[in-house]
This record gives structure tokens, C-alpha cells and sequence, in this order.
DNA sequence: GTCTATAAAAAGATAGAC
DNA sequence: GTCTATCTTTTTATAGAC
């Protein structure tokens, strides 16, 4: 019971539960957004009170600061973990699709937090204002090199980022309210031949 | 000072006073979304106090279930003014999104509102599934007429629609944040471009 | 039709015991 | 580290005066 001292017990616990605050805490945003969400739900998830769960995170705000974070160190880890696989930046896309159409609380999450985010004096505005400029740059890089020095089908390549990111983001949200009505994937795959059909992403 | 037979000075006042508060509904609305916005502040704008408004709706709800109906009016009205300019289909919808570069109030609201509606038990949820489906119905219904047989680029004139309807939202909300590095109108017709090369939507 | 007063509930946050 | 108690504010909604 004695702790060992290279990494003390106090701090994995601590850390462990901060995580575990984090995970229930995306999902409460998912469900009901933000301002929707209540410390005391997320408090129910792990089984503490509203102020256990004050005890490590001062605040709503910091709370949401911090679930942000994990979820940009997860699709780092998403990221590579499906980039492994995937031949082409266009397949990368693809899979990264197929995969998220498994996770409908991640999608609805970013969905939900993302358009609440334009909102007046909204915490997470700034994060997402400069999440998607920095997505925007790294897809317009992946293409330049991926498709060479001839933009696809006469667009640009950072008009093919945006594009690309428009299409993910409005699928998502037509499939969130009707999953069975809209093939999400298929329909990626669908944008992704008509920007550049000769490479086309194979059908699984 | 008595009042007409035909048309009574209180319903016509009445009517007007409705519409005014409707009105504000959708601003704030579209500043802080449905969860963010309290009557109170709707009320304020109209210059009435927050009972003042629930004498014309009675509860916050029934306020969002008329704001939604209000919508539906406008974007009707907005659409054959629009559609009565427009030689085509594609032009129509480019004229669409120019007209929405300029109204980004509007924007705004059906960007937060359509994506809180995805939370749990949220109460425009029905409404939005109904709307998009509709809306995929339509828009399907137009390329065929318009396409022909053939459907453009081998895309089914059913996915193209669904296709459409995702990036003008997924620009939409880009743009919300970053009106100044997204070229909503521009990128449209990028995208128009790319399912319909031949019949170009010409640039203004 | 519009207001004041007020109830009732919800939610964020602090203080302090254990 | 976690809890109970409590404060404070906000917000929806009702009751009733004018």
C-alpha cells in the first residue's frame, strides 16, 4: 500500500479521474450542448457530487477548456491511428468518415459545440475559429501534395480543403437527425470521386 | 376611434405585435440559440416586460414553434422572389447563398438552431428532420427537371442534392466564423462547377 | 393588453466540516 | 479529496391589479 516513488498513486488516481470527468463531460455537451449541460449531470456520470467535480475543474468554462483539449489530443491519436492504413489522403479521408459513422456521440459532440460556438461571447468560439483554419491548412498541404502541382478539376486546393471540410460537416449534420435516411459515408466517398475520380477510395 | 367592422383595430394590433416579437425571437435566437436566450431579453427588444410577451405566446416553446412557422414564410417568400430572377436551377441556388452573404442574422439562426436540435429531447428536433428531408425532396426534384436523365457526373440527382444541402450548410457555418477567409458565395459555385461543369452559374 | 409582485425551480459557485 | 450546506443569480411561469 506503500505509494511508489516514481509515480505516486495520488496523482494516477487524480489524473485518472480528471480523465474520467473529461469523457463524461463530452458527452453530457453532445447530448445537450453547453449551455444545456449542467455540472451536476456530468457529477452523476462518475459518481461524484456537483462539488467533487469542482474540486478539478473550477469552473463550467474551464471544464469545457479541458474537454476540448482531450478531444484534440484523441483525434491526434484517431488521426495517425487511421492515416497507418490508408494509401491516399482522399482514402484517409474516407476511413476517418467510415470510423466516425461508429461514433455518433463524438460526431454529435463537435456538431453541437462547433455551431454553438458562433454564438455571442461563446467559450469555445476562438478554439473552433482556429480549429478550422489550422484543419483548412493542413488538408490544402495534404492535397498540394497528394494530387501534385494541377489543382482537381480546375479548383484550387484550398478550395477543395474547404469544400472538403463543408461537405464533412453538413453530412454530419443531416445524419445525426436522419442516420438512415443519409449514408454518410457513401456519400464522401461520392463528393471525394466527383474532386478527383481517377483516384477513386475503394468501397471498403 | 371605433373600429371598423371588417378589420378591428385590436387584432390588426395584435397581429403586429405578434410579428414584432417573432421577430426579435429569431435575432436572439440567433445570437445565443434556443437554450441561451430567455424571454426576458426577447421581451427588452420589443420594448414590453417578460409577462408582456408571455400574454402573446404562452410559454418559451410555443415561442420557438412560431418562430419556426415565421421561417418558413419568409424562406418561401424569399425563395420565388429569388427563384423569379434565376434562369436555372444552380443560378437559383447561387443567387440563394449571395442573398444569404448579406443577411448573416438569418444564417446565424438556422446554423445554431438546426444543430442544437440534435440534442436530447430538443423541441425544433421534429422539425429540422421534417425540413431536411423536405428540403432533399425538393432539391431533387429540381435537378432532375432541370439535369434530365442523366445525372451529372454519375452522381444520382438524389445524392447531389443531399450533397448541396450539406455544403451550404457546412460553408455556412465556416463562414459564421471566418467571414472574412470564406468566400461562401465563391465556394458555392466551385461546388455548382463541379456537379454541373457545362451550364456555369455566371459570376454576379 | 400590460404591468407589478411573486412563486418555484434550477444552476453556478463558495465555505467549511470530515 | 469529497461531501453537506448554503448563497446568489437567473429564469420560467402564475396570480392578480389596473
Amino acid at each position: 500500500m506503500t505509494r511508489p516513488p516514481g509515480r505516486p498513486q495520488g496523482r494516477a488516481g487524480h489524473e485518472g479521474r480528471r480523465t474520467a470527468i473529461l469523457r463524461a463531460a463530452l458527452e453530457v455537451f453532445a447530448e445537450r450542448g453547453y449551455q444545456g449541460a449542467t455540472i451536476a449531470i456530468v457529477a452523476e456520470r462518475v459518481g461524484l457530487s456537483q462539488q467533487g467535480v469542482l474540486h478539478y475543474f473550477p469552473n463550467k468554462q474551464d471544464l469545457l477548456a479541458n474537454v476540448l483539449a482531450l478531444r484534440d489530443q484523441n483525434d491526434l491519436d484517431v488521426l495517425l491511428a487511421t492515416a497507418q492504413g490508408s494509401a491516399t489522403t482522399l482514402d484517409f479521408l474516407a476511413d476517418l468518415v467510415e470510423r466516425n459513422a461508429e461514433r455518433p456521440g463524438i460526431v454529435q459532440s463537435f456538431t453541437v459545440l462547433a455551431a454553438e460556438s458562433v454564438t455571442q461571447d461563446h467559450p469555445a468560439r476562438d478554439y473552433f475559429i482556429d480549429r478550422y483554419a489550422q484543419t483548412r491548412r493542413m488538408l490544402t498541404t495534404m492535397l498540394e501534395r497528394e494530387l501534385g502541382g494541377d489543382p482537381p478539376r480546375g479548383v484550387s486546393h484550398q478550395d477543395a480543403a474547404t469544400l472538403l471540410i463543408a461537405v464533412l460537416d453538413g453530412l454530419q449534420q443531416q445524419w445525426l437527425l436522419s442516420p438512415d435516411e443519409v449514408d454518410m459515408p457513401a456519400l464522401l466517398r461520392t463528393f471525394l470521386r466527383l474532386i478527383h475520380p481517377e483516384a477513386d477510395a475503394n468501397p471498403q
